[in-house]
DNA sequence: AAGTGGTCTAGACCACCTC
DNA sequence: AGGTGGTCTAGACCACTTG
C-alpha cells in the first residue's frame, strides 16, 4: 500500500513544485487509512523528495536533491573494519585559551579555556589520520582524568558524551610541512579534511580537524 | 511520550551492546501503545543508535556511529544558492565503447556503448566543477535528443531520470595538467572529487566524476 | 479561525528470522 | 515453530502556520 503511494509520485503523476492532495483525500482515493498515507509521506519527506508544512500542505520539492547518508564510525573501528591493524599515538595535550577562530566555531564571542589534543591514528603501522582537537573542559571536566595515551579522545567522547547537535564539513587541503611530516607524505599532497563540532544543548563539547592521508574515501550507497 | 523513550536510551540506562526489552514490554512499562514504541524505535534505528531484527530483538549498537546526511543539489542550484552567477560550458560529447573500468563501475563484465560528456560548471565566471560523465544510451536513449549546450546532463538527468540506486564516494586528488587547465588552477592543487553512479532497477543510468576546485566544501548539520 | 500535517491509541495481521 | 519487529486500520486529539 505504501509502495503504491511511493510509485505514484515517482512515476511523474506529480512533478517538481506540484501540490499534492491532502493526506485524507489520498487515503480515500487509495482506500487506505490516513496514517498509512502519513507514513508514506514521511518516508518521502525524509528522502528529500517532498516537503510538508502544516496548513501549507505537501509539495513535491521544486529543486530535487540527492540526499546521501554516511556513517562515520570511530576511527579505530573504521580501520579495523578494513581488516587493518589499528594503532594510536598521542602527540600532545595541553590546556589553554582557544584562539578566536576556534571559539568562533562554537559561536562563542570570546576565547575560553579548553584542552587541545593532537593525535595520530595508524592503519597497519602507516599514518592514517592526524587529528587536532579542542575539548571544552567546562562541559567535559572528566576529560582531565582520561588516559589519552590508551584511548583516543575520538573514541572516549563518542562512547561517553552524547551530543545534541553536530556540524560536519568536508573539504580538501594541500598538506603543509607539519601535516606532511606527521602523515609521512610529501608537502603538497591532497588531504581529505573533516571538521566536526559538537554541542550538548547550548554547551560546546569539542571541535576537531581530522586530516586523512591521500587515498581516504567516504562512501555511501542509497 | 516518544521523547521519554528516546531520553531513556540516551541517558545511559542501556549501554552499547545491551538488549532492550520487547516493544510490548516497553509499552506496558510506559503505559503507551506499542505503535508509539515502534515509532520511537524507528527513529533511533534511523539515527544509527540501535539495531532491530525480527525475532532477534532490539540492541543498542555496539559501535556507535555518527550518521550524517548531506543534500547534494543540482550544480546550478548549488551555485545560485550561494548567490553566485551560474554558467555552464559543454566541452565535448561523443558515443563510444566504455573502457573496462567504467563498465566495472556498473558491475558490468564487458564494455558497452555509452555517451561520454565532459562539461564545466562556472560560479561567477570562475571554473567551479569539471565533470566527466558516461551515460548509458541503452537505458537513456532520449539523451541523444537533449541539447546539452543549454542544459547540463547533471540537471537533465536529475529532473528526468529517477533512479533506484546510487553509489557515491568522495575523495581527494591532486590536479593533473588536464584538470588544472580546465579549472584554471595549478597542477598539484587539491581537488575534491565526487563519484556518483546510478541505476534504475538493474539498468545502469550514468556514472560521473566531478572535480571541484579548491575551496569546495560539503556541509551537514545534525 | 480554520485547515493541514503530526502524534497517539488499541488492536489485527503479516513477515521475517532465530532457535 | 514461535517470537519478534513491521505494516496497517479507524479513529481521536493536538500543534502549527498560513490566509
Amino acid at each position: 500500500m505504501r509502495a503504491r503511494i511511493h510509485a505514484r509520485i515517482l512515476d511523474g503523476t506529480y512533478g517538481p513544485g506540484d501540490k499534492l492532495p491532502r493526506d485524507e483525500d489520498i487515503a480515500n482515493e487509495f482506500g487506505c487509512a490516513r496514517s498509512t498515507v502519513q507514513r508514506a509521506m514521511r518516508d518521502l519527506s525524509d528522502s528529500g523528495m517532498i516537503e510538508r508544512r502544516r496548513k501549507g500542505g505537501t509539495h513535491v520539492r521544486f529543486d530535487p536533491v540527492t540526499r546521501a547518508t554516511f556513517d562515520i564510525p570511530i576511527t579505530r573501528k573504521e580501520v579495523e573494519n578494513k581488516g587493518c591493524a589499528y594503532d594510536y599515538q598521542l602527540i600532545s595535550r595541553s590546556t589553554l585559551q582557544t584562539p578566536r577562530c576556534i571559539a568562533a566555531n562554537f559561536g562563542l564571542p570570546a576565547p575560553v579555556e579548553m584542552m587541545r589534543v593532537k593525535a595520530l591514528h595508524l592503519s597497519d603501522r602507516q599514518p592514517h589520520i592526524y587529528e587536532d582537537r579542542w575539548i571544552c573542559t567546562g562541559t567535559v571536566p572528566e576529560i582531565a582524568t582520561v588516559d589519552l595515551q590508551r584511548i583516543s579522545a575520538n573514541e572516549w567522547l563518542v562512547r561517553n558524551k552524547p551530543y545534541s547537535r553536530c556540524d560536519i564539513r568536508f573539504y580538501t587541503q594541500q598538506a603543509g610541512r607539519h601535516e606532511a611530516r606527521l602523515l609521512g607524505i610529501e608537502p603538497g599532497e591532497a588531504l581529505f579534511v573533516t571538521e566536526r563540532t559538537t554541542w550538548i544543548g547550548a554547551e560546546a563539547i569539542t571541535t576537531v580537524k581530522a586530516f586523512a592521508a591521500p587515498g581516504y574515501q567516504l562512501i555511501s550507497r542509497i
